[in-house]
DNA sequence: CGACAAGTTGATGTTACTCAAAAGTGGTGG
DNA sequence: CCACCACTTTTGAGTAACATCAACTTGTCG
């Protein structure tokens, strides 16, 4: 999770995300990277955009993982999605723009401004328009299964988008990939009860669907896990 | 449901919307108007966009109601959201976008092409803006809905937001406004079956909250529903 | 070691689903 | 105008999925 060059691309894992959405030349690679030096660290738990509060920027997950919530004042929450390495805040098109959800720092995370994209080159706007389509359609992915999926259903497709997600930015290692959230933090995503979601990850877990062992996954079985749901390409573009 | 001018202001339901987003000069209300001459109508259960087929332009919905909907191959389907008159097709930042879900026509449907915005005017950019952003306020709201929400919940929350929508387009009469959909569509929209939503629907009614009849609803005591679910305020700028 | 958070288990309760059938509704053609 | 058809709404009875409550265990970190 650290933002260390990646041996592969001597990307770090924003960096590999952002580049494998859009062609991104070295001027886009160079300012990315110049801005990343101006980092800024958040620790875990503390909130990162408050819903109904302006938007000053748009700004890079350089690395941790973030969290879109909504909470009702009996204290239920939804967890919305989780923000992850590459994965932009406060992309809107708006001039004075105020955050629709709150946005929480689920780990120490770090972030940094995005660079604004030039007249003339295109790769970055572009970078930043897949991004935000994208991040429409795990929206969409998101609604079908609370809506439609069972309990086992929800789990199963929700560890293949993130592992899917994670795979995008070099965050995974074969089928292994880390996962620091509590049973609690993903009932309130999939819109169970941290028992349930217990009990379901102990039935794929005995059917040697997966592992979880401490903070990281490895799915032992995915034929067995897309079999349990549609699994949709992402396509954003032609 | 019809184009013809609003005796208030003059305007379609769907200019109605679009100026209440942002303010329009003369300009834009004569090129949607312009526009709007040469819309083309669409008839009810007919595909308007289809998953992953390429976005030719933006759209603006005139009349009548469309759906965004996903479905699972083995039949079950999630109706994401509901576009009316004044809604935004297509309303997308990138060059050659693909569609994310498919749109469908509920009832018969009239679509014109957008005015693309010029440099000087920021009042057509601002609107478009603002309309995604609000698209965005409501996908986290059914996310929330379908994941934190009881079915009762669900419904009273729904309905309170359709009414929301519909008013902003002057398409309410008081509380009264046109559902023209069926309790299986609904249920679709909200993740239950038809026939629990039949039930929950007979409750609100018999508790004096609202009426329902034919493709129209009343709703008769607000802070009733109200009290039953939050309300969160839509709010997108500053 | 002790304290606190997270994970696990069992028993029980409730919400919403399933299946099935009846009653209502609207449109169409004879 | 009526008979018929398809679709929608309504009702009932039984069931499954998930929630709730509460205890107990395991881990983790000072």
């Amino acid at each position: 999770m650290r933002n260390e060059p990646n041996p592969e691309q001597g990307f770090s894992p924003a960096l590999t995300r952002l580049a494998a959405l859009a062609p991104l030349d070295a001027g886009d690679v160079a300012a990315i990277q110049q801005l990343a030096r101006a980092r800024s660290a958040i620790s875990a738990r503390r909130e990162i955009m408050t819903e109904g509060k302006a938007i000053r920027e748009r700004q890079i997950l350089l690395s941790g993982w973030a969290y879109r919530v909504r909470s009702l004042r009996d204290g239920r929450r939804q967890i919305l999605g989780f923000l992850l390495p590459g994965d932009l805040l406060g992309n809107c098109r708006q001039a004075n723009p105020v955050a629709v959800t709150s946005v929480m720092a689920m780990t120490p995370v770090e972030i940094c401004p995005a660079p604004t994209p030039s007249e003339s080159d295109g790769g970055l706007a572009q970078a930043y328009a897949v991004s935000g389509a994208i991040d429409e359609h795990y929206l969409y992915r998101q609604i079908t299964r609370l809506g439609r999926l069972s309990a086992l259903e929800r789990i199963a497709d929700w560890l293949l988008e993130i592992r899917e997600r994670l795979s995008l930015s070099g965050l995974t290692v074969g089928n292994r990939f880390s996962l620091p959230l509590t049973q609690e933090t993903i009932a309130d995503t999939l819109g169970l009860t941290s028992v349930h979601v217990n009990r379901m990850l102990q039935t794929l877990r005995r059917s040697g669907a997966l592992e979880f062992t401490g903070g990281s996954v490895t799915i032992l079985d995915e034929d067995q896990l897309s079999q349990m749901v549609d699994v949709p390409p992402v396509r954003v573009s032609q």
